[in-house]
DNA sequence: TAGATCCCAATTGTCGACAATTAATCATGA
DNA sequence: TCATGATTAATTGTCGACAATTGGGATCTA
């Protein structure tokens, strides 16, 4: 479970700083700790049996991927993006990503195109993905952007958008995922930016990446304001 | 003097650890510490006279900031970046910058346009604009498109490129900065993306910035290949 | 002489204790 | 009763010492 993860950022385990960042990071991804919920070192030191030094680094590595916020001399909390916030992520990622693509269908190898059609196929298979909500069709889905992002071979576009961002999207992708007739669609624009890279067309790349975020974002912002409407029927406990 | 710094990364300086980091950062931007050069925690830790508690949470912030690069059991160093990375580098700022620039024709205040304009002015008040090399210009020029970047009025935006990329931006500005008939036309490219932004046209000014970035990293590659040719001649020592 | 191996110094990782700052609590007064 | 102020408990910042790992250098062997 949980492999991109594993494969992204746990290289080696050589130090305990480094063990105990991987444990919190699940930890907040998975919803353990909830978002805006307070961190404190003697705390977390306890928890997880070490001193409050490499404790220390391991916070400042979850600041570094946005997943806590410090302020100095009062402490450190878990995220908690606001709606703007959000939608700003998306603009990022859609400035990133089709630049990904676009240098992804400059450089990508033939090897790498046919990883990424492997992909596909898995989703194809994946019988959740035709009943329109999938756990494993949200971290496929992340896999697949992850790939296109390595095949642009830019060594700072990789580090910046697997690095600091997706941290962020798979935390919040949890809570609005694609839902209705997106994933159908995700999948379908999907295959047609494959297209795009295997002709070697990077403004097509480029455009249609461009779309298929900006896609995303307006069906996270729909299932927002469900959730909004929900909310002023029946307000939270 | 280093006016951009003081504005960004010296809000408030409540902690030791935030001192050194920013003389630490200055010293890199500024040169006194080489790319590549060896960073020792006791050195510096009796050159700025602080424990290697806080020091080692400035050199956090420094890898955050990408101008070091550590490697656990092994140490830290300044960072050096090769001319492809120095290259992808100014593909992320492409992607970034021209978002930014589409936003803030959406965005932007009176005021903030207002602002833009001040900075242009001044630019053209100065006579080493002119004469085709110009410290201030370059500060200026970074200055420009920190104002840009904030009128997206997107701060995950800002806080990419402001605090994570503006640092390399800086310390590889010095080594290969605009040359020939590149300032001048700097200056009408940021004219005429002001002119995009005022009119609010966001298409417009954000393939006038994706034009002006690309030319600037165009310069770079060019001074580069002259710097290598010098170089082939007259080998260093 | 070339190569490999072992050892040692230096550097980084980790720990527990103390100082400084903050935020909450309680008491006091209007 | 509410606002205000000082006091206190808790948390973060800082420090110095010890343990673990690394890389280089000296030594030994083929």
């Amino acid at each position: 479970m949980n492999q991109a993860t594993s494969e992204l950022s746990t290289p080696e385990v050589r130090t305990l700083a480094e063990r105990v960042f991987n444990q919190l990071q699940e930890a907040i991804v998975r919803g353990d700790l909830a978002p805006g919920a307070k961190i404190t070192e003697p705390g977390l030191s306890k928890t997880y049996g070490i001193s409050r030094g490499p404790l220390r680094e391991a916070m400042r590595r979850l600041e570094v991927h946005r997943l806590i916020e410090r302020v100095p001399h009062v402490g450190a909390r878990v995220v908690k993006l606001s709606m703007k916030e959000l939608l700003e992520l998306f603009d990022v990622r859609e400035a990133l990503e089709s630049m990904a693509a676009r240098l992804a269908a400059e450089h990508m190898t033939a090897e790498e195109i046919a990883g990424l059609r492997e992909v596909l196929a898995l989703h194809e298979r994946q019988d959740d993905l035709k009943r329109g909500e999938a756990y494993f069709q949200r971290e496929g889905d992340l896999d697949f952007h992850y790939r296109i992002v390595q095949g642009s071979h830019n060594r700072m576009l990789m580090t910046i958008l697997c690095d600091d961002l997706y941290y962020l999207v798979r935390l919040y992708r949890t809570q609005f995922s694609a839902s209705g007739a997106r994933p159908q669609r995700a999948f379908v624009e999907h295959h047609r930016i494959v297209d795009a890279i295997e002709s070697g067309d990077p403004e097509l790349a480029e455009l249609l990446m461009r779309r298929h975020v900006s896609a995303s974002r307006a069906n996270v912002a729909e299932r927002y304001a469900e959730v909004l409407e929900q909310e002023a029927d029946q307000p939270a406990p």
